[in-house]
DNA sequence: ACGTAACTAGAACGGTCATTCTAGTTACGC
DNA sequence: GCGTAACTAGAATGACCGTTCTAGTTACGT
């Protein structure tokens, strides 16, 4: 990739993670990349839309690689979920609470005024609760059950978000970790047993 | 209240929710509200940081409302978080996925870049928490259990909504209020099974 | 009814916005 | 080394931004 074009993405990703999508000006990124508007425009000749949808992209796949990694090296799903939690708890308190991810802000900002960016969103809110979904189906909970659990694992993760930020405090973001490996060693738990009762009928 | 002057708010608070607050003008609201840019910088001499610290306040407020209006009315704290997440999933559904509340849009907005508004965005979510973990506490948890479990519930609702609205679908808003309310079951039954083992030094 | 404060009206201001455009420069296949 | 495409440069554009300001109107206590 153009050494440019990844200059301006990168700055581009940075301003939205401090300033959203609506308080980023195109002036901040040309300034921030050292570029010029008709590099930003040559590479992104949609604009800032265009340049919107390659930040959420491009971090979407970005988390949900940090999401696997996290998830390998864990000894099992349920504390994968704490040290995710626990990880950007960290961050969060090491960047002086920039949110961590650009994708939140810029998907409220958009959800009702941009359909085009509204759907990117979508994707890799999807993409990032399938992740999670997989790990849990090979755990041993059915298909709709990993994906609602998995759901909610987002959700808490982009709320805790908010609230750590709002707060510049991530113990809470922590303690919602913690919260949710529970939920998620209960749901385990809770579908081994369906297997002992019914076995044969599970992961049907 | 001055009708204008309320005008003037409801409007803006209408606007925040569908754009965020860098995407929204003065001018939309003057449209919006009937009014004129006079009227509005004689309600809200500051502004638009004026009027936005106003919205976040007032809607604010009608939410821990909200909240404890429901939990008034439900037969006990579990059932009171799946009310709220099913009505909140209905709101959605009901108004074309338009953010039921402002607040969680604008504080990412100006959790960077706007200390008095984020102080403004932190106190809501403190008394949300606070709202919720009085209830908790009075069920039986443990202070800093009842405040740790407010905060994910607080978070979860929050990012349940960013979600729902990026997806257009509130199902997994409804599935997010199932796990939580679990969450709550579970919490609620370990601080009784303490009781029961060291009665007296719980609630201590 | 009159004086004063509350409120409305909207033009004007300087600045910044996203985007377009033309001209220039670099890189590289052939 | 030349031709073409890729890229850079930044001025120009017209729209819109938040805010200020002056003048006018309304409401109301006395």
């Amino acid at each position: 990739m153009n050494a440019t074009r990844a200059r301006i993405l990168s700055a581009t990703t940075e301003l939205f993670r401090r300033q959203g999508f609506n308080g980023t000006s195109l002036k901040q990124i040309t300034d921030a990349a050292d570029a010029t508007t008709g590099s930003l425009y040559h590479f992104f000749p949609g604009g800032k839309e265009d340049l919107a949808r390659a930040v959420i992209e491009t971090s979407g796949d970005a988390y949900r690689q940090l999401f696997e990694m996290i998830a390998d090296a864990a000894a099992d799903p349920a504390s994968a979920i704490t040290d995710f939690f626990d990880g950007a708890a960290e961050v969060l308190e090491q960047t002086d609470f920039i949110d961590p991810c650009p994708i939140g802000t810029v998907a409220r900002e958009v959800a009702s005024t941009n359909e085009q960016l509204r759907r990117a969103t979508d994707k890799v809110f999807s993409s990032w609760v399938g992740a999670a979904a997989e790990r849990f189906e090979a755990a041993g909970l059915g298909h709709d059950d990993a994906v609602d659990l998995a759901g909610t694992l987002v959700a808490t993760i982009e709320g805790g978000f908010v609230l750590a930020r709002a707060a510049r405090d991530a113990s809470t973001l922590r303690a919602s970790g913690r919260h949710l490996r529970l939920l998620v060693e209960i749901s385990i738990a809770a579908s081994a047993q369906q297997v002992q009762r019914h076995p044969g009928v599970a992961n049907g």
